[in-house]
DNA sequence: CAATAAACGAGACGGTACGTCCCGTCTTCAG
DNA sequence: CTGAAGACGGGACGTACCGTCTCGTTTATTG
């Protein structure tokens, strides 16, 4: 029991990964993201910038897509709290709030939106995409729902992961076909327009 | 005026535009992006199987995305009439309905993904996805709305370019982002969540 | 007949080969051998120096090997005279100082010794090597001994091709075992210790 | 004597592991070097095959050809005695079938061919080449040759460096450039056409 | 009925990035 | 301290398409 904690099999042996590598690609894939698109950067680029070479690149990664995932993800990983101020419709607009100001960081959003196209292709990218980080904000705001059901403010039977296609479909249109922009205006009109939808009769 | 019709400068001099060109490399690439994913397919893989030059791709079509745009756009082409049912709840579900049915021809729903992605990186190509193809259904979407308006069953200051992105936004995420299934119990859900935050109060 | 002398199915379609192209490779080729030695030749510098994309290297030359077997041969190509002096060892004489004379050109000596050994793992460029710059250098060989022995010079049952190996071998031994000085002594050196055994008894 | 010939794990405080390791490499470099050219052979395989890490074999050879002119010399190490027949005729012809035979062992040839390549671009390597191996099997000859100009059968200002070029030339040419046989007959083609030369007048 | 001009097939070409292989060096840990 | 395990920077490999560029051929219109 104790011993197994250590993992999966035993010590590891070798020379250990070096941090300062994993880093500095992750910074290096940061930057060139943040400076160019998506498709303008090259794993080559990625390898001269960071002053690595493309096989430690190969070695832990995959591909272009799963590395920028991870580097587009680092950023949001000083998660928000979810929020909690009472009622649903002051918490989902909370939410919107922040994930605006997430999407508005560096190249964020049209990283993301190429993450997702290179995801209609690729669909281990995609499963993972999904399930972690589509997943991940999906659950905050199915938390917010589900306390408003709890509560009451919210009827018994709603359709809680379709209320969420209704409340991020939104964002991700705006963002990916639209390029229009992800303001305080336009998390406000959501709420307010889904809230009749949702309230108990 | 008369004589505009012609084309921009008189008389076309050489040989024509060979039509069957035209409809061979169109048909290429349906086929082609139905049997595989967009990044998998090639302009020389298209050439080879429409039995055509690369050079004669190049001249009509500026790349790869605006030939598939193209290509898909034309299964849409035999296009459906704007609902008139009298109300704008079943209007907007019956366009829903035809939505769907378009993108789950062929490989379209995937295509159209990897075109959004695409135009990610390319604003020439966004602008033209935008005015074109986007702003063709919005337009249908727009048309139901006003007339909801004219009606009085919608309240004269309703934000319709905002009502239309809560209407279609949740169609794309669920189909970029969440492969969810596009059926008629998602088309109902949509429109009966939407309605009261639209109705006349 | 007028036709058929154009090839073997007619007209070369589509942009013909750049003889430029072909030149600069080879021209590239044997500077940098002459620069360097072979294994630190890479198809990227030969590419690079003759101002040409790898591709059209890989296009035309399967191997490196190859490319240098053909721009070291291209060296060799104002082929010399078959000698015909009268005497069979004269003669024999005379083609040692010529093939000492080529291989003292440029970095030809280190080179063919390369290639030599690249032959040794490849089978399809030793076949080459041996059916065409082995062999054409045996004729001149194998000539003068024919003449030599139609001449009554040397006895009737002679093993030209035995002999040969005997003549040719210790040039080859010495360049690439010893690493010894290929002069005018050691030319009659061989000469004069080869006559004794071969002239008729 | 008897005690530490018994094997790895006899004594506790025994023999460093070293011979162990050192067997085992050249162990599978000859046995990778039988089974494919040593082209394909890389250090990295050896260590695979050995059991062993790279660094240790990085730590007791330069260079894969130092490593494989070791491995192929072991099997030449079991070194034949020096003929001597009473006639430098039947002497020479003994050392070449010797010879002969030490070439056929598994894929020497083409190894040892791979080597005298190597060494055209490292001289380091073709300093030892020529020093340790090829020197080794000259001074067989040049034994036999001294002992025949002691003897009086061959004249007193023969050169006998020369000489040799001679002798081992025809072999090497037929190993490397010729891929002809090494055999019986060869053997005593080679000498007998080289006595007339040799033998006093 | 030429002459002209564009469309077209074929394919060579310069270029960019790919993902892989192996080199030789390094860093850690076990015994 | 030796040696195994293996991470790492580096460099070349051979491949795949890109988009451009000649060619020769075909098919219209125009003088």
């Amino acid at each position: 029991m104790a011993l197994a904690d250590g993992g999966p099999c035993g010590r590891p042996r070798g020379r250990p990964r070096s941090t300062e590598c994993t880093a500095a690609i992750l910074r290096a894939t940061t930057e060139l993201l943040d400076e160019r698109t998506y498709a303008a950067v090259s794993i080559e680029d990625i390898a001269a910038r960071a002053g690595v070479s493309k096989q430690t690149i190969y070695k832990w990664w995959p591909s272009k897509a799963k590395l920028a995932m991870e580097a587009c993800a680092a950023r949001a990983a000083d998660s928000y709290p979810i929020p909690d101020t009472g009622t649903v419709e002051a918490d989902l607009l909370q939410l919107l709030r922040e994930v605006f100001a997430l999407l508005r960081r560096g190249n964020s959003r049209a990283t993301w939106a190429s993450l997702i196209a290179e995801s209609q292709s690729d669909p281990e990218l995609a499963k993972e995409f999904r399930e972690t980080y589509v997943a991940a904000r999906r659950r905050i705001g199915a938390t917010i729902l589900e306390r408003g059901i709890a509560r009451g403010e919210l009827p018994a039977g709603t359709d809680v992961e379709a209320v969420l296609d209704l409340l991020y479909g939104p964002i991700w249109y705006r963002m990916l076909l639209r390029n229009g922009a992800l303001d305080d205006k336009y998390a406000r009109f959501i709420v307010a327009h889904l809230m009749p939808g949702l309230l108990r009769r």
